[in-house]
RNA sequence: GCAGAUGUGAUCUAGUUGGUUAGGAUUAAAGCCUUCCAAGCUUUCUGCCCGGGUUCGAAUCCCGGCGUCUGCACCA
């Protein structure tokens, strides 16, 4: 019996579509008890591991609504948009661009609004429903727009990405963290974008989590403080925009991304620090993961480096994007100065400068959604096979049956262990289907008690990557739960 | 957003030339049994996406909405 992603998702509480009792609406998504946990576990371990990339990396937690002067700083007021035309008689909404380019077969992206309501009357376009003719092109901006106050004469919107809040906040983050770079701003939160087809679950959402660190640096000393040492003898799986149609990806070492294709240093050093997250924290195989280099046609124009972060997905049939790592130069900073005219420019060691941004933004929901997809395995009737750190629950507490004698010890643990770690006590059906039960939702240890270790005072671990067990000292059982808890041990390293 | 397909308990599904109390499997809960991997037995809970229309009668036909899937478009 294949296992189906989606339904275990749903059935076993993990995530499905917001509001669904009235019918839901596209683009939104709940997460549910365990998907909550597994979400939270995930932002824990990403934290953990780029935070600890340097001391000056800092969390900050910003509003989600942002006023319009920023936001048409920062471009996606005018950028963010697409125009429409609409139709007189019938209502239907064209993309004004594409209509030109239509029977033009130039390119008509660039176009203002009042160019295009000139090259509809020049070109005498006339509605493809109904052969209405079209009123006046208006923009259809993929921001939610919030009215602000009673008059709601103060336009905001909600934030299409979190990382405007990082650059709003540096300066003043500068100065409060002693004026050094480089500066690590890192957000977790909310975004929000007015998506015309949201599809493919959690892929494409109208309202999703982002996890970015924003590095402002210097890029001329930024190296300085790398380790990039780290970086020798180092593989990383790319595919680079020549390399398109040559399958997957290619391994390239550091070295030659650096040398031969001319790939900033500490740009480099970040993608490998990105495979490594993968590869030994989140446990994706090796060749699920690849960075796939993003065309000047693709990037947006102010990204100077782009690869997107791609995992092999086979619920979306194939690599998908879950994180990116962007190059964004100074843009972002000299656009808020400009918009502002808060002087964005620092002065270290008496050198001025705009420090550049590299961006490191990672999709929550859809690195949420590759855990379920690749750690699911067909063993069994379905395992969730989470590394200790990621699992909703790291324990389950079982007695062998439901019998005066075992149970009071199995509490007694799950008491003993709760304090510290997510536990899960289940004492209701046989203890096959309690198992699992926790196959499905990735606890990766069970600790049953049974009749032999009354007597001799053990009790059983089972592992449910292998469903093996082992029996160990009950006296042991809390320093063996701190070792798998926090992955200083493994189950294969217990006697 | 366009076109096509589609929507039945928590999950998966049977049932639609309109006709009795919409059937099954799994899950879940309670109990019995059970000395380790969804065992068995008994009992129990939950359903025709929403709103109109046609009809003596609608899960079934029609219209609208919402959701989902596929293709196209979109993805700063």
């Amino acid at each position: 019996m294949p296992v189906d992603v989606q339904s275990l998702a749903k059935r076993r509480g993990f995530i499905w579509q917001s509001a669904e009792i009235y019918g839901a609406m596209a683009g939104f998504y709940d997460y549910g008890a365990m998907g909550a946990r597994l979400k939270r576990k995930w932002e824990d371990a990403w934290l953990k591991y780029f935070m600890g990339l340097n001391d000056n990396y800092h969390l900050i937690d910003t509003t989600n609504i942002l006023p319009y002067a920023a936001l048409k700083a920062s471009g996606h007021v005018d950028g963010f948009t697409d125009p429409l035309v609409e139709c007189s008689k019938c209502g239907h909404a064209f993309r004004a661009d594409q209509l030109i380019e239509d029977v033009t077969n130039e390119p008509a992206e660039d176009l203002t609004l009042t160019d295009i309501d000139e090259k509809v009357k020049e070109l005498d376009l006339k509605c493809q429903r109904c052969k209405g003719t079209f009123l006046e092109a208006r923009t259809f901006n993929m921001m939610f727009p919030v009215p602000i106050g009673t008059t709601g004469k103060d336009t905001a919107f909600l934030r299409p990405e979190t990382a405007q809040g990082a650059y709003l906040n540096f300066k003043r983050h500068f100065e409060i963290m002693r004026r050094k770079l480089p500066l690590g701003l890192t957000i977790i939160g909310k975004a929000y974008r007015n998506e015309i087809a949201p599809r493919q679950g959690v892929y494409r959402m109208r309202e999703l989590i982002q996890a970015e660190l924003q590095i402002f640096m210097d890029p001329d000393t930024f190296s300085e403080s790398l380790n990039l040492e780290e970086m020798k003898g180092k593989m990383l799986n790319v595919q680079l925009v020549d390399m398109r149609g040559e399958g997957n990806f290619k391994p390239i070492s550091c070295d030659e991304l650096i040398q031969k294709y001319k790939f900033p240093d500490f740009y480099v050093y970040h993608m490998m620090k990105i495979q490594e997250f993968y590869l030994d924290i989140i446990k994706l195989p090796a060749e699920k993961f690849r960075f796939f280099e993003k065309s000047e046609k693709e990037r947006a124009f102010y990204n100077r480096v782009h690869f997107d972060i791609e995992a092999d997905l086979h619920t979306l049939g194939g690599f998908k994007e879950i994180a990116g790592l962007h190059y964004r130069g100074d843009y972002d900073l000299t656009k808020h100065q400009e918009g502002s005219g808060e002087k964005m420019e620092v002065s270290i060691d008496g050198k001025r400068l705009i420090p550049h941004v590299l961006e490191l933004s990672f999709g929550v929901d859809r690195n949420v959604w590759t855990l379920l997809d690749i750690h699911l395995t067909e063993e069994r009737t379905g395992v969730l096979k989470l590394p200790a750190v990621l699992a909703p629950y790291t324990f389950a507490i079982f007695p062998l049956m439901r019998k005066d004698n075992l149970i009071p010890v199995a509490r007694d643990i799950h008491q003993k262990l709760r304090v510290d770690y997510d536990v899960y006590y289940d004492q209701s059906g046989s203890i096959g289907k309690r198992y699992a039960r926790m196959d499905e939702i990735g606890t990766p240890f069970c600790i049953t008690v049974d009749y032999d270790g009354l007597e001799d005072g053990t009790v059983t671990i089972r592992d449910t990557d292998t469903s093996e067990q082992k029996r160990v000292k009950l006296a042991d059982i809390e320093d063996i739960a701190r070792a798998l808890a926090t992955g200083r041990k493994t189950f294969a390293d217990l006697e």
